[in-house]
DNA sequence: CAACATTAAATGTACCTACATAAATTTGCA
DNA sequence: TGCAAATTTATGTAGGTACATTTAATGTTG
């Protein structure tokens, strides 16, 4: 469905407004998506990349500090996140022994079994994307790179 | 600059992913610089939104239905993104004569006059949508819209 | 060494989405 | 008419972002 359709506005100042209300309003589309196909898991989307960088660093534990670098969102609340995942025993948090201050953050067998649960459902493939060609996104990406280049 | 580096993950399954993840991160980098630029102003990006789907009504007021209906986003609670609205005066709420469940909703002249004093700093134009060529941003929103096509 | 600055994480606040449910009104129909 | 269904908004709850502040530990420096 065109985006004039999607939010019922049949005009735009021009291609360039249009684009970015069109990508604005995609990533939400995904995100949603992306954030229903978890919910019989238990997981958000935040709670979910937290895991994976988490097993990305097994056996060896991440700081806040880490996870925070690592993520999409750099200003969101990690420390809150990784709450949620200790009450659901899918983390454990011990303090650093090198450094009191920093917390290592390791992923436990309980979050390793979730995150192969969720990737044997083929949930974390990128639902959406697979109606372009492999040419259209790479075509997507470098457009997408060059609005980020005055950064 | 390329996702790659900005997340510093190194390696994706595929440009399909990969363009999955630069859509979220590109569309959060464009929303996150709008927001920002709105503070100075008093008001978060839904609320600008809003004050301008009723700013096109005027004199007319809109429900909130209709308000949902135009939005971006579809799942937010426009009742309450209002609450704020009508505590800063910007809009006005009374009950629909016509039908006593719904709710009249009306731009004040205040929220007129902050809508105007937004556009003539001009906060409101496409930040770094500007980078794009015009014939760009139209190979955007024709990926953009073939990726929701299963919609 | 003591005082101060810096760093790492946690916490508080405001506002947002997502979703379920409640409350009030209107509509439809036996 | 009367009552159930549908409609419209508001509200409750969980979890998220954004940003300022606090707390504890570590570095730094006179």
């Amino acid at each position: 469905m065109r985006i004039e359709d999607e939010i019922k506005q049949p005009l735009f100042q021009d291609e360039h407004q249009k684009a970015h209300i069109n990508l604005v309003y995609t990533a939400g589309w995904l995100q949603l998506r992306q954030a229903i196909a978890f919910k019989p898991f238990g997981l958000t989307l935040p709670q979910f990349n937290i895991l994976r960088i988490l097993r990305g660093q097994h056996p060896l534990p991440a700081t806040v500090a880490l996870l925070i670098d690592r993520m999409l969102d750099k200003t969101s609340n990690a420390s809150r996140i990784v709450d949620r995942l200790e009450e659901k025993a899918l983390v454990t948090r011990t303090v650093c022994p090198a450094n009191r201050r920093a917390v290592d953050i390791r992923i436990t067998q309980a979050g390793m079994d979730l995150l192969n649960r969720i990737e044997e459902a083929g949930i974390a493939r990128c639902h959406g994307m697979s109606l372009l060609s492999a040419e259209e996104a790479h075509q997507l990406n470098t457009l997408l790179d060059k609005i980020r280049d005055e950064d």
